[in-house]
DNA sequence: AATGAATGAGGCTTCATTCAT
DNA sequence: CATGAATGAAGCCTCATTCAT
């Protein structure tokens, strides 16, 4: 008699993880490009190896998979920020430090800043359900207080520095250089993220919100 | 005593521009609103006086009235922007007037800060046809210009500052506040447009750009 | 007092009927060229350098048009049968002249021949409304029947000879020629109405119908 | 005893190719009947027992759908055509078989017939499509050129008789009898395609072709 | 877990025609 | 005779989703 098959379920399960894994990846890159409304379930399952069936049973929908996507952005550029290494800086290169690594997040990764963008658009609905699961603020905001308490103890800083405002203030920069690049390019005439002035606008940048926190 | 309609501009003319300032701005809203793709033409339509069939009289079309809508958004700002007096204004203050109308500009127009974040989800394509037939940014980068020269003449400004880079840090400020205000709210629990917080917020853009100037 | 403006009735007439020349002009070039359903009031008003309104101000509305369209073009081809001079032909030589007469008319105006396709495939249900008013058939039929009555009594044609079927063969090449010159150039790679062809065309015809009816 | 369906065709593909079929008869029915512009997605649709959807699901557009129509019209006469066997006919009865083959498939498919007066008015601009993937008219030619080479060689046929002219007379008086019938017989009070005049209509068309044919 | 076929609602656009001046 | 604006019906097409296998 045939012998169980014991080894097929974790190997399913391993297929089941990678085709979610890759309508994900699809997914977000067509929800990047063409916003919500402009992105077709029909074209996201077309690049991927799977049908579009599998986008329903391993979902549900389509607004489904775009939170699924928005959640899996999110997670990644927390994982960034908690990389972040600034113990041994004193608090005027920590906040410079956290102004770059946003920075060179935000460049690299342009797909998240379009998907945030979008999620603006449409009023923030989907990561009001994410924010009900995750704290998606909290440690960045937690790791600036720290900062910020210590550069006003030492007298570096001014007295008003807000953690939320100094985080503000760097998304900002960084945000816009991706997000807006399409516009100011067209308009202005210089490419926001031209690879020749990336260091120039990384250092604008934390002087920016070095020179906006002095004392 | 006032004679009656002193202005004779036939009332044919006067109904046909009133027809298409009422579509622009009802397009201007639910464009703003649910973006380009996420609109319908039939919905702006029935929140207008005319019919559907008017809009592709008037327009030609979903796309050519949103570029109608997005040219007058683009002339509005514009507008404000010649609006500005600075003649009298040392450089210092005069780049700090630039970042408080900019600022009040944009807070008081977010209808114009979704059209810009949804031209640049759809690359900015309809802003290039704009900026064949106007010349967007021009005037507003010739004023920082003036003022960043008698700055530096002066040695008041930085050496390096560049007008692009100027209006580039101010506008990634003020239409962060307004662009990113759902995710921002959502994820740190802060209204960036709460008008409590306004003063604050335009104090924060001028003293960024001031100090980031100084020489 | 100003005298009443006697002269001008004559010349609102004039243009009237120089107006409705123009549109009948245009009108027969769109149906022409686009069929009916194909043609459009606006492209036709377009094209002329009166306005829509005139269309149905002169005819009604495109179907009345497009009627006005058909009963001039046939009008245009009896006065050419008309004018067919052969009193002094032999029965062949005028079977000849008459088929090469109808083989010059319909390559000169294809136009014409379009118009008769299209009308088929309406089910000749105009020219149905045509014929009630005027007789599109007759003069032809009379004129070969005197042709062959005389080649019968000469004992130069068949006796089964019969005016319509002889009309018939004739219009078959003729109008074949040029109906269907796009879909034989097409698949047989020979342009049917060439120039350099013309006269090998017209000859072939006149022998196909002259040896047809050789006794 | 006979086993039940042997042909392992699954049910879907043979729904599918039945689906589809069931669409091309209809389409074909409709498009010869009010032409491209005058036939309705709708309506064909409406006429089906599947829906309008399917007609984009398995065609892709009107036009496809009118391309398959004609595609498949076009593929129903070169297989009649294939289907002549004159081997043992001497050159002329060979030819006049060939009219009457020609002549008989004409008159029993009026609906091809009027598809490609419909694509005449369309300047054959979807048959070029055609051509481009199928050798139409290859075969018949090819067919003809034996037979007029025989005919030569034995001093039967004129010595100038062409391949293509003797299809082109054939098929002027072949198509010409069903394209035209409408406007015909409303001119001339006769129905080409009246059963009790089909004998002689074929008979005739022989005769043409022959006599012109004879050296 | 996978697949081709099917569905219904709704989207954008176009047309012939008429109105007010 | 002339004109720009307006209208309503209807056309083609697309979408997210589900069904049968």
């Amino acid at each position: 008699m045939a012998g169980p098959r014991t080894v097929d379920t974790p190997e399913r399960v391993r297929d089941s993880a990678r085709t979610r894994a890759e309508i994900l990846d699809v997914a977000t890159a067509e929800f990047a490009a063409n916003g919500y409304d402009g992105s077709r379930v029909d074209e996201i399952a077309a690049l991927t190896r799977t049908t579009k069936r599998m986008i329903y049973y391993h979902f549900g929908g389509k607004k489904q998979l775009y939170i699924a996507v928005l959640e899996r952005a999110y997670a990644r550029i927390r994982a960034a920020e908690r990389q972040v290494e600034l113990d041994d800086l004193d608090p005027v290169a920590a906040v410079r430090r956290i102004a770059e690594v946003t920075f060179d997040h935000h460049g690299a990764h342009p797909e998240f800043i379009r998907l945030v963008s979008i999620e603006n658009i449409h009023h923030a609905e989907h990561v009001k359900e994410l924010v009900e699961m995750v704290d998606l603020g909290g440690p960045i905001v937690a790791l600036l207080e720290d900062i910020l308490r210590r550069g006003r103890q030492e007298g570096l800083f001014r007295s008003d520095a807000d953690a939320i405002d100094v985080h503000m203030m760097i998304s900002a920069f960084c945000v816009f250089r991706v997000a807006n690049r399409h516009t100011f390019g067209t308009i202005f005439g210089r490419d926001l993220v031209d690879p020749a002035r990336t260091d120039h606008y990384r250092a604008m940048c934390g002087d920016m919100i070095v020179r906006y926190l002095a004392a």
